[in-house]
RNA sequence: CGGGGCGUAGCGCAGUCCGGUAGCGCACCUGGUUUGGGACCAGGUGGUCGCAGGUUCGAAUCCUGUCACCCCGACCA
């Protein structure tokens, strides 16, 4: 018998593998053949896809359009930008042949080594440097801009480590592109754009976001400010869960897009990127999971309701077939997903078992004792809460129950944060906080030197300085020097 | 990339030390009884033991190499 997830409490130790079992079991996806990457099964694919629609309408109602470029980049390109190159030169999978050919000995398939490239292709690990390279062309004067393009995307970093949905080395994205006449309007879409990742993850996935501002240390490579919503997983660990970056005038100049002004003077394009990731799956199984399986926000997930009939033979299920046929009609002319599994493979207290493990969040049971009463029992995944309900009414019922669910997991997710979040003052108290798995907002002298030291000593980083932080005078907890601010540290994915 | 672990049926595992031609549970198929919280009985299908070399009469088992995966670190827009 396979490891039951609740054999895998969710102690810090532990957790990497109860999350993992629990992405494998609840049909989300699995590992695949090629190294670092995963497959996304049906089910998982299908909770990225109501993501994607609810954020692309979101990006539509900012103005944005869609386009697609290139997955592969010239190798000089990457080099343009030296910080840009810097950070991801390590992770980059290159393309170098383009032919392959049987082998002489006929051991099989070998890289013909006549088919070598001229110049290497990177597979993209984040699409600036080709975008920006074809707005060269699109751009000469003020009236082109603002550009506001998005790309849904695929991308490919070959990390050292790698975690399915948080950290994989290929993974599905967005990522927005935008060119600006000003510095004031490039800032303030990346400010809006990191609004809109905030809102999703709220309203959408349910998951409470703390908004900020990276420290260097933790900024995008080759942008001049990173953006970026925290989030807390059960742990108390963070997971960065989106970023929007104002890259000023770097890519401009590193690609050369100058525009005419209004006053016919020739500037450089003022930028921004901003991305979110199926690292979000991620966060979304890690923040509302329990140990009966996922918890998912009725807001995004592909079944709302599911009804299990109970019946002992054709002739019952035929007569609950027809008492529930107008109320799934009824669900779905109001927009609700339904379920109707009346598969007589499975008996109702598996199929009960597995649709918590898949997280659907109101499952309705109905057999011939209902029938008698005219009734329905109705379970709430959040709170695994079962009560009876008439059924004439439970069409009223649910789209109800649907907003009580998606709030109630908000709720509990938010008031974990803050139970979990301290302020704290000195060093020591400091260490205690991060070791228990706790966000901390503490005082720090803005240095680099300082935050790699915390780094070393507590695995922890600053994970923002949050953008609702008020000021406050203090003083830094190793140094002494005076801070203005809290900053939020913790110890993250 | 360092340390530890692991790879045997779709899934979870035993067998490896001590070499002799592969086994258990779940799933799957057939028949029957069942069905309000992961059903039961009986019978059955399915594996060149990650891959490539080597040692041997004989390799899942020993040796060498290699490829993945998991955990801890390092790395991580």
């Amino acid at each position: 018998m396979a490891v039951e997830l609740k054999d895998l409490t969710k102690r810090a130790d532990n957790y990497s593998q109860w999350y993992n079992e629990l992405v494998v079991k609840a049909d989300l996806a699995e590992q695949s053949a090629v190294r670092g990457c995963m497959v996304i099964k049906p089910y998982g694919y299908a909770i990225w896809e109501k993501m994607q629609q609810q954020l692309d309408k979101m990006f539509k109602e900012t103005g944005h359009v869609n386009a697609y470029f290139p997955l592969l980049i010239p190798k000089s390109f990457l080099s343009r930008e030296a910080e840009h190159v810097e950070g991801f030169a390590k992770e980059c999978a290159v393309v170098t042949h383009h032919r392959l050919m049987n082998a002489p000995d006929g051991s099989g398939v070998v890289v013909d080594p006549d088919a070598r490239l001229e110049e290497e292709l990177i597979i993209r690990p984040t699409s600036e440097t080709i975008i920006w390279n074809t707005y060269k062309n699109w751009i000469t004067s003020y009236r082109d801009l603002p550009i506001l393009v998005n790309q849904w995307a695929n991308v490919m970093r070959w990390e050292m480590r790698t975690r399915m949905f948080l950290r994989t080395a290929e993974f599905l994205w967005q990522e927005g592109h935008t060119a600006h006449a000003t510095a004031e309007e490039a800032h303030a879409e990346t400010v809006k754009m990191l609004n809109v990742y905030g809102e999703f993850a709220e309203k959408y996935m349910a998951v409470p976001v703390v908004k900020g501002v990276k420290s260097a240390n933790e900024r995008f490579a080759g942008a001049l400010e990173t953006y970026t919503i925290e989030a807390m997983m059960q742990d108390g660990k963070a997971l960065q869960s989106g970023t929007s970056h104002f890259l000023g005038q770097n890519f401009a100049k590193a690609f050369d897009v100058k525009f005419v002004n209004k006053q016919n003077q020739l500037e450089y394009v003022w930028a921004s990127s901003w991305g979110v990731s199926t690292r979000l799956m991620g966060a979304l199984i890690m923040t509302h999971s329990d140990d009966n399986g996922l918890v998912l926000p009725p807001h995004l997930a592909p079944i709302q309701v599911v009804i299990v009939p109970i019946y002992k033979n054709d002739a019952q299920r035929d007569e609950i077939t027809e008492k529930v046929s107008p109320i799934i009609d009824a669900l779905r002319a109001k927009g609700i997903s339904v379920k109707y599994d009346d598969a007589d493979n499975r008996r109702p207290g598996f199929k009960f078992a597995d649709y918590e493990l898949k997280g659907v969040p109101v499952r309705l049971a109905i057999g011939a004792r209902d029938l008698a009463n005219g009734t329905v029992e109705i379970m709430r995944r959040d709170t695994l809460e079962k009560e009876t309900d008439a059924l004439d009414t439970i069409t009223e019922r649910i789209p109800a129950l649907l907003e009580e669910i998606q709030e109630n997991i908000y709720q509990k997710a938010l008031k974990r944060r803050e139970e979990r979040t301290v302020k704290v003052d000195n060093y020591e108290d400091f260490k205690a906080a991060i070791e228990g798995g706790n966000f901390v907002l503490a005082h720090w002298d803005g240095s680099p030197e300082t935050e790699d030291r915390i780094k070393e000593e507590t695995k922890a980083t600053i994970r923002c300085i949050p953008l609702d932080s008020p000021d406050e005078e203090g003083v830094d907890m190793l140094t002494g020097k005076p801070s203005h601010r809290r900053v939020l540290f913790a110890r993250n994915y």
